[in-house]
RNA sequence: GGGAGCGUAGCUCAGUUGGCAGAGCACCACGCUGUGGCCGUGGCGGUCGCGGGUUCAAGUCCCGUCGCUCCUCCCA
């Protein structure tokens, strides 16, 4: 029986790292431009964590978790998503404490257990930012500027992208908002699905985000939260539409727009693709000002978004797709011929590998033929050693790409292979 | 959570009313004994996703199961 992989745990083969990798040096270098310093947090948090920290009602902590306990009986869960975490790490090692505004930002696998399809896994990837310390409107919208900027590199075109804001107010304005939620749903009681029923009482939000559609034909036209904003929470919301209008960048106003995470506050949005079919959203995030203060630390406002690598993946491939084969990776391929050859060859390698040359040879007993082809699709140049070069102390260097062809002193190509091969 | 489609060679896929499991690409050998890209000939390669059922006979029909994909929804 043949072991396989994971439902929903996909391995990224060669062919494609390149792309990853490329896509996690933009990630990172958009990050560095506006001074977010990178963080590494475990994959492996404390169950209370995300419960607390994310929501115990959200269906990510309540019905898309990997939780286990580990050896002795510690309820852990996998990390489904990065933002917790973070703010524990910055409440653990007392970051506040050093009066600034801290900007961090992270890249890494989560895990949620889902129903998988293109674009979502159960492990999958997500990079985001996360700016705490300031309740500047300014830095909502530095943020999704940051966020712009980021598919700009990508050379995603800013028409097919479209930036959902919203506020769904703090935590004063929660209660108000809670109850408009509770007398419009409790009204229509018997419209609710069962699930619905209970979050009527445990967190009547929720039920704005149901799957049944009779939950979602009442939640459309249910109170709105920003007819529920105090004055500060109203004018923190016009400061951040009127800088992200300083900074260019059009958005669409949208009220139904809640997130799944319940530590989030006043401005929530999404950046999402016009051309990704069902699973569009890019990237995701908002403030959560609560946070600091719910995991122990001092209050702290704060602001951030995360989004999911393999998305960015499927509309990077599918643009890229017509650029064609890649060149060849290597810069040199020795082809052997014979014993003596193979021997000589391997130091050969050991010393031109040292001097910064990508080589490689073949270890398949290929036929002289069979390697010249694998020589011609993967290297520069290839470097022929038979017995008669070897008899004359020479290696035959042939350029793959105009086929001309010399042959050069052995100890001179294996001190500097440099200026022999360009 | 709800709905639909698809699983056949390493990859992309044919396979008719149930009747000998195929093609292209890739790989290997040879033509061309030590020189890649082009061409030709041959070869290797399969529990037809898995398990049951119907049948003289199942890749094909039926049931179950696992996986993948799409739509809806949600999200990253």
């Amino acid at each position: 029986m043949k072991v396989e992989s994971v439902r929903g745990m996909r391995d990224i083969l060669p062919e494609e790292t390149p792309l990853w990798q490329k896509l996690e040096a933009e990630i990172r270098a958009a990050f560095a431009l506006y001074g977010y310093r990178e963080i590494r947090v475990p994959l492996v948090e404390r169950v209370e964590l995300f419960s607390r920290g994310v929501g115990e009602e959200t269906e990510v902590v309540d019905k898309q978790m990997y939780v286990f306990p580990d050896r002795k009986g510690l309820p852990l869960a996998l990390r489904p998503e990065a933002t917790a975490s973070v703010v524990r790490a910055y409440v653990e090692h007392g970051l506040h404490a050093k009066g600034d505004l801290a900007k961090l930002y992270y890249l890494g696998a989560m895990f949620r257990y889902e129903k998988p399809q293109l674009g979502r896994q159960r492990q999958f990837h997500q990079y985001g930012v996360e700016a705490i310390g300031s309740l500047d409107p300014a830095l909502d919208a530095e943020v999704m500027d940051l966020a712009w900027h980021l598919m700009e590199r990508l050379a995603l075109r800013r028409e097919g992208l479209l930036l959902r804001l919203n506020s769904i107010g703090c935590r004063d304005d929660r209660p108000v908002y809670r109850e408009a939620l509770q007398g419009y749903f409790a009204a229509r009681v018997g419209d609710l699905c069962p699930e619905c029923r209970r979050r009527l009482e445990t967190n009547p939000l929720r039920i704005l985000d149901c799957k049944e559609e009779g939950c979602r034909a009442l939640a459309r036209s249910a109170p709105r939260s920003v007819d529920h904003l105090c004055p500060g929470c109203r004018q923190h919301f016009a400061d951040v539409q009127a800088h992200l209008a300083d900074l260019g960048l059009a958005h669409e106003f949208d009220p139904t727009l809640v997130r799944g995470l319940d530590y989030y506050t006043r401005t929530v949005f999404e950046l999402c693709s016009r051309d990704l079919g069902a699973q569009d959203a890019l990237l995701g995030g908002g403030r959560y000002d609560d946070l600091v203060e719910l995991l122990g630390g001092p209050p702290t406002p704060a602001v951030g978004f995360a989004g999911g690598m393999e998305r960015l993946v499927i509309v990077l491939s599918a643009q890229q797709g017509a650029e064609g084969a890649s060149a060849p990776a290597l810069d040199l391929y020795l082809v052997p011929i014979g014993d003596d050859a193979r021997r000589e060859g391997a130091k050969l390698l050991a010393a031109v590998r040292r001097s910064g040359l990508s080589v490689d040879t073949d270890y398949m007993g290929r036929s002289l033929r069979k390697a010249m082809q694998v020589a011609g699709r993967t290297a520069r140049y290839a470097a022929i050693l038979g017995p008669d070069e070897l008899a004359r102390g020479e290696i035959k260097l042939k350029n793959l790409a105009t086929g001309e062809e010399k042959a050069v002193r052995l100890p001179q190509f294996a001190a500097d292979p440099h200026t022999l091969i360009r």
